[in-house]
RNA sequence: CGGGAUGUGGCUCAGUCUGGUAGAGCACAGCGUUCGGGACGCUGGGGCCGGAGGUUCGAAUCCUCUCAUCCCGACCA
């Protein structure tokens, strides 16, 4: 492509409106704009890079077995309601009515339509093992969109569905599904972690997040340093270290505190250590006030709470519900006495001895023992996880890091096709339901992480397997007939070998090419000009580490295509 | 939905406190000089200052309401 002739709308400055730096670079090297929030147009090089992206999602489902198709993506509302998910998805779920006053929604995903497909076509055991699979634009009327393709309302996605006849074959689609996706994530050349997920109500182990890893990520994984263990913090299991203390239990004892509220300042002016007290965080579980005792210095990591109380909802309670619940103000709240449901993190359990609130203003309670002053019903793994805590697999040490989730495999069960009557008749001759898995990978915001991963100070460095064009031409010299000449040679002959390729044949200084070549992150460069007039020689300049090398016009060609192949799979 | 911020030409912003009729740089068009790290000079086009109401002789500026966008939180691929 000569630049002259596409549409690459390059911003010197950055845009006011963007914060990371996904978002900035892809609005400065023209890949998107922005209709309104969370919407926007793929513009020319930047809907290349998906195209790439969904080329390699494709060539690797189909590997696998999975038969491309698409669905729509107004739906009806009656089939939402089929699943029991039109209420309790939520107002992520844009609804709408049609002339006709029907109900209607847009496909935030597609579980219900291809159950309905399946309950009308898949009647036998012969008819399964299979795996559908599209590439579509999603759309989910988030709370808060943000950084650009990364938390877009529209987003591409794509999104499998397989079906077995039970739950080993389940199992078997399940682990195709998550070799595929490795080595999708690999052919995008993108550091990446498979981790374990939360999977909510369903349990079991058959849940894994693909996380490109990158300091902007969203979320916290946690990896072992010492085994192959990784998961999402969410679902990172905690394993107690040591029993209960073999203390003495002393006397209760209630102590004046006045005006202290805090942890920290309650800790202070006990003269102990946050260790030695429990902390009374009062939630919301789907409206119900539960309180959790946790050590002092510890966090609540509110999945495990909900997954424990089988709520689809927890907040943390304001001040104002706290006290409308127990009659106390926040600060003071305490298990011993308290008029809600109390849960306790399994670690309380071991502590003896220890500081509560007394459930009274200005007062908190020393020399607490669980059971000997207060029942719990029940106790769990609650926290977040922590570097100081060992691998729940192998007990060695654990490091957390940033991730941005790109992929999710996720076994189903027979959840839908039990909700939707999506039945076939077994070799036994029995009626079953289908045994369900859905698979899904945001096309779009896999860009986005490439970006957040792969990128310095003057723009983009892509992977090549995603880059747009392999290598951009620069003509440094439109003036001049012998540059223009050899630069016109190159371009035609990496056209003729298949490598994509971007002329910069437009009548702008050097400077200006040399930094558009850099904020469009092309992973090679090759500068035709003052070298080439006085040498001979075209530079190759490689964007990721800065190298220059000089060859005569007629070996570069090889050269490139030598360095592209070596980084390419297939 | 709570908290915070911002809306002025295509972009980045100044002007708002202290009201007097709209500016800069970049971008765009023309001409000339330039041409290996986002050039320079001259000329030119482009803005009912997010919107509505109000105060005032007079509002980008003050007041009220509203809309939009961004950030934090909640929430969420």
């Amino acid at each position: 492509m000569r630049y002259s002739q596409t549409f690459i709308p390059t911003l010197k400055e950055n845009p006011a409106e963007a914060q990371v730096v996904s978002h900035r670079l892809m609005l400065r090297a023209g890949f998107i704009r922005k209709l309104t929030s969370g919407i926007y147009t793929y513009l020319p090089y930047g809907l290349a890079a998906i195209r790439n992206v969904e080329q390699i999602v494709r060539e690797e489902m189909n590997r696998a077995g999975a038969l491309e198709l698409a669905m729509p993506m107004v739906q009806p509302a009656d089939l939402w309601k089929e699943s029991g998910r039109y209420e309790k998805y939520g107002p992520e779920l844009l609804r709408f009515t049609d002339r006709h006053d029907r109900e209607s929604c847009l496909g935030p995903t597609h579980e219900e339509v291809i159950t309905d497909i399946a309950r009308m076509e898949l009647h036998s055991y012969r008819d399964v093992p299979v795996n559908f699979y599209q590439i579509q634009t999603k759309f989910r009327d988030e709370i808060r969109p943000r950084f650009g393709l990364m938390r877009g309302r529209e987003f591409i996605m794509k999104d499998a569905y397989s079906f077995d006849v039970d739950d080993a074959g389940a199992s078997e689609a399940y682990q195709k599904m998550y070799d595929a996706y490795c080595r999708i994530f690999e052919r995008c050349g993108l550091r990446y972690r498979a981790v374990q997920a939360d999977s909510g109500a369903i349990g079991g182990n058959f849940s894994h997040e693909f996380m490109v890893l990158a300091d902007t990520g969203e979320d916290t994984i946690v990896i072992c340093k010492d085994c192959e263990y990784a998961a999402n913090m969410e679902k990172a299991e905690v394993k107690l270290r040591g029993g209960k203390a073999d203390a003495a239990l002393l006397d209760m004892e209630k102590v004046e505190t006045p005006g202290k509220r805090k942890v920290n300042s309650v800790c202070e002016f006990m003269q102990i250590s946050p260790s030695q007290l429990v902390k009374t965080m009062v939630y919301l579980a789907d409206g119900e006030p539960v309180a959790v005792l946790l050590r002092g210095d510890r966090e609540v990591e509110e999945v495990k709470l909900a997954n424990l109380l089988g709520a689809v909802e927890v907040e943390i309670a304001e001040d104002k519900q706290v006290f409308d619940a127990t009659g106390v103000p926040t600060g003071y709240l305490g298990p011993v006495g308290i008029s809600i449901k109390v849960v306790a993190d399994q670690e309380v359990m071991t502590m003896t001895n220890f500081v509560v609130g007394a459930n009274e203003k200005n007062y908190h309670l020393k020399n607490v023992n669980s059971g000997r002053d207060f029942e719990v019903s029940a106790v769990a793994d609650l926290r977040q996880i922590t570097t100081d805590d060992p691998c729940p697999v192998c007990g060695g040490t654990l490091e957390l890091t940033q991730g941005i989730e790109v992929g999710h495999v996720f076994k189903l069960g027979t959840k839908y096709s039990e909700a939707m009557k999506a039945m076939f008749v077994d070799a036994d001759g029995e009626e079953k339901p289908l045994v369900m898995g859905c698979y899904g990978i945001g096309v779009s915001r896999v860009v986005a992480a490439a970006i957040e991963q792969n990128h310095d100070n003057d723009g983009i460095i892509f992977p090549v397997p995603i880059a747009p064009y392999k290598v951009t031409v620069l003509n440094l010299g439109t003036n001049d007939e012998t540059i223009t000449a050899a630069a016109e040679k190159l371009y035609q002959e990496l056209k003729n070998r298949k490598i994509e390729v971007l002329l910069d044949d437009r009548d702008e200084r050097p400077g200006a090419k040399f930094k558009d070549a850099e904020l469009l992150g092309i992973p090679y460069r090759l500068n035709v000009g003052k070298s080439y007039l006085n040498n001979g020689v075209i530079e190759l300049v490689n964007r990721r580490s800065g190298e220059k090398s000089e060859y005569p016009l007629d070996q570069v060609v090889s050269v490139i295509e030598q360095e592209i192949a070596s980084q390419t799979t297939s």
